[in-house]
DNA sequence: GATAATAAATGTAATTTATACATTAATTTT
DNA sequence: AAAATTAATGTATAAATTACATTTATTATC
């Protein structure tokens, strides 16, 4: 996957199609990593390209920042056309300006990570836009420089993950210790101390037990947690130095 | 500086009293917030803006995007026309893309941040931009959304700091460990402990003891150190955790 | 209804890391 | 020779991290 001879065959394919580049004009455009968790393993959300040069090519999805839009705001709204939910988890990765990035334009682009939690609705809408969850360590190659996005996202999710409460924006409310290590798991791809993992994310009182269990994955059944948001925005008010394994 | 790259219309109707505002048209621009070290304080470089509006107000420097440059060359360019430094740290700090940032145009800036060492020849070649270093902790309001740029500037620099050696970005090649302690703690704006931080600073084996002694703030002299980097490259290759304070 | 199977839940000792803290050393100035 | 000043050093205590094995709750099967 993403090797320089595919980018030179993705190249000449645009060429063939005497694609018209407008280079006299700049463009910002916002492309989005979609993350999601789903089955004890991180998923990416790619999209069959719609549109010339690389029509048809896996990509990121995307949009052209309209001239009267925040770039935070394009992407939102990228984000509610594909999954039609608002207010999902997401935040500037870095932008990519590299002049000669995009043979169609001369185009920044803002990257933004977003994680969202998977659920069959999402999944139906997301479905009509030729979409499709891949495994994140399965990915197909992708056109311009979206799989250095995608590389960038995972290096600064494993990064703030540690220290932020991110990952309970990829799980369903109600979980599972157990499913919460193996996001954790997922994330910095190595494997973790069950007992460790469970005192350590119990140790910030921030997780709320229920009566509930889950019983999908054990006879047992594994107690439902669910994340105290309230709490937590206290604690870091007050100073407190949130980690997770 | 700002408006190098404008054709001369906009720059003439905008530099008069009441200009037009081209947004019809999207700009990328890039700002660098500049950090420098000195007598124990940590600076920022910001200069007096030369074009209208907000002529004479203090700002970061910058520049717009030319159409056939990568982001990262233009920061690098604009650096280097005002400190005639070529390769001096800068990273990507994050984009500012809200649609009414610039009253003057639609403009998408990529805010970056650079370290670089105070020194006379510097200084010199900054005056002769109307330039000035103010104490991080004493800047003036800046222009648009500039005072948001450094916050964020230096929220990242303490975060990043303890986990990779940006600071000796900051300090001459040879430097005191007292002097290195300052300057952490002027970036952390708190007080370190001297035994403590000399054992943590020297546990990561990529200070060099010099021979020589700096005598300029104690009768004793401390010694001097340089840091080596390619001990660091290969610490960090080996999948060393390098920490400090 | 007893047994087997399975994942969940739990505790402790050993090691490492972080913190708090006070004295002596080297050198210059008076 | 004495005074002044910053550099340099060590240790004991507390806190955090790591490594590691058994029991528990429940369902499925015989």
């Amino acid at each position: 996957m993403y090797l320089n001879s595919l980018n030179q065959s993705n190249f000449m394919s645009y060429e063939n199609k005497d694609f018209y580049a407008p280079q006299d004009k700049m463009y910002v455009a916002t492309d989005c990593i979609i993350f999601g968790f789903e089955d004890g393993r991180l998923k990416l959300l790619v999209f069959k390209r719609r549109v010339e040069p690389l029509m048809g090519e896996w990509s990121l999805i995307g949009s052209f920042v309209k001239l009267n839009e925040d770039v935070d705001e394009a992407a939102q709204r990228v984000l509610e056309e594909i999954t039609g939910l608002k207010n999902i988890f997401m935040e500037q990765l870095k932008s990519y300006g590299a002049a000669n990035r995009d043979p169609g334009y001369r185009c920044v682009s803002i990257g933004q990570y977003a994680l969202i939690r998977i659920n069959d609705y999402d999944k139906e809408l997301v479905e009509k836009h030729g979409a499709h969850w891949y495994d994140i360590d399965d990915l197909p190659d992708l056109v311009l420089d979206h799989n250095q996005m995608v590389i960038d996202a995972l290096e600064k999710l494993k990064l703030k993950a540690r220290y932020q409460p991110l990952g309970f924006e990829l799980l369903p409310e109600k979980f599972t210790i157990p499913q919460l290590q193996q996001l954790y798991e997922a994330i910095y791809q190595k494997q973790l101390d069950a007992r460790n993992f469970r005192k350590k994310a119990l140790s910030n009182k921030v997780l709320i037990k229920l009566e509930e269990k889950d019983k999908t994955s054990s006879r047992r059944g594994a107690f439902l947690y669910k994340f105290d948001d309230k709490t937590y925005q206290r604690l870091i008010q007050s100073g407190y130095n949130f980690e997770i394994s």
